[in-house]
DNA sequence: CCAAAAGTGTTATTGATACACCCATGC
DNA sequence: GCATGGGTGTATCAATAACACTTTTGG
């Protein structure tokens, strides 16, 4: 291995981050207006470029972190990008990470004034900078897929929540329905979840239970 | 987003590759010794800098044609590590792949000539440069998981080979007894192998039907 | 005839699916 | 009292796991 580094390529290296939420009973992704060339004033994946004695991971952090307000979020890193072409004008190689927000952390109310951010439908987005398009699909495919073997779902529920919320929940991220006891006897079953002895009264009807998960990890059901 | 790509760090990009084979009942990987400094005379995985105009998946095939002179193989992008210290001297960071070889597509059988090429057990393997532990850690830990619910040890097998053949290499895979009958069973099932005609002939017992899989992708039991 | 690996089915257990009614509340 | 979502159990089916003997060959 030749040790001569300025000999190669020394690309420019972006993070870019699909951080989805659930909202109106959708799927949604972050996209953000960019304000330059390229692709000026087309929708994009928030992302930025990665600083100096940051790791990948503190980058996208700090992405997250700056477009959403939110700390303690679920995030992976899911597939790197280096198209030579993707950057129309220079080589720019991406690391992409995915992320979920439960929409009740986020502090934006629906009614954004920043007209440069806003939350899409994953299936009804309009056309994305770059290679952000089959960044994002990517994204939906690895996030459907992880919901139907692990807990994943966990990183989009609030604290509290009642098991038919979680199970809507489910139902929206892999895109079919579910057979309400058998949802809630495996649910149940994992031994994830904990009653929080609250109930939820809202609603012309019998009050549900409030449940919140147990301290953990993303699990696999494997 | 500033587009300014002189005032972020530009730094070194490698691709590094955990090739996989299995010989002698082993999981093997190989490793390459290193020329220069760093880690001068410490073994590692095989890499190299992503050259201009090259995407990432050309850089990994192109590693792995120079240290193999193998085509047709499997492989996937792994992860990429990125710690800012990772490369003592400069910020570099690695795209790693995994890919997997059947041991007799390999040329240098057993008795190597080069001194700094060779394959190791990945649990009995010596100190290694870089974070190049942690990659094949991951690498072998994704392994592991895949073959488990894929069909990706078809990557490991010669184009011919005995049921019992392939029973062996999951077991050496997932390093786990399985039972015969259950095995045979469930592979045949799958609709994925194809019976030669052939007959393997070797040895003082009954002659064993030799299979090959089909022509396809990997796919995934779920 | 002995050693060695090939080949072959059935039963038990477990997990997944399908399915319908009563309950507690607000209005 | 009625509309709304909350909550519960059983029977069937499918998939997985456990398990032992006969067959064919070479030497």
């Amino acid at each position: 291995m030749n040790t001569n580094y300025e000999a190669y390529e020394q690309p420019g290296v972006t993070v870019d981050l699909a951080i989805f939420t659930v909202n109106k009973n959708k799927l949604k992704v972050m996209l953000v207006k960019r304000a330059e060339a390229p692709f000026l004033d087309f929708w994009s994946l928030p992302g930025g470029f990665l600083m100096h004695r940051e790791s990948l991971e503190d980058a996208a952090y700090r992405v997250l972190t700056e477009k959403t307000g939110v700390k303690d979020v679920y995030m992976e890193q899911l597939y790197t990008f280096g198209a030579p072409e993707r950057d129309p004008r220079a080589r720019v190689i991406t690391v992409a990470y995915f992320a979920l927000i439960p929409w009740e952390n986020l502090n934006q109310p629906e009614s954004n004034k920043i007209k440069d951010l806003t939350w899409y439908s994953v299936d009804q987005h309009p056309k994305l900078a770059f290679d952000h398009k089959e960044i994002l699909k990517y994204a939906v495919k690895r996030l459907r897929a992880k919901a139907s073997y692990s807990n994943i779902v966990y990183g989009l529920m609030p604290e509290h929540f009642r098991l038919s919320e979680l199970q809507t929940m489910y139902e929206i991220i892999i895109n079919d329905k579910l057979d309400k006891r058998n949802f809630r006897k495996r649910m149940l079953a994992t031994g994830l979840l904990q009653e929080t002895g609250e109930k939820d009264l809202t609603g012309a009807h019998r009050p549900a239970m409030l449940y919140q998960f147990k301290k953990m990890e993303i699990t696999f059901s494997n």
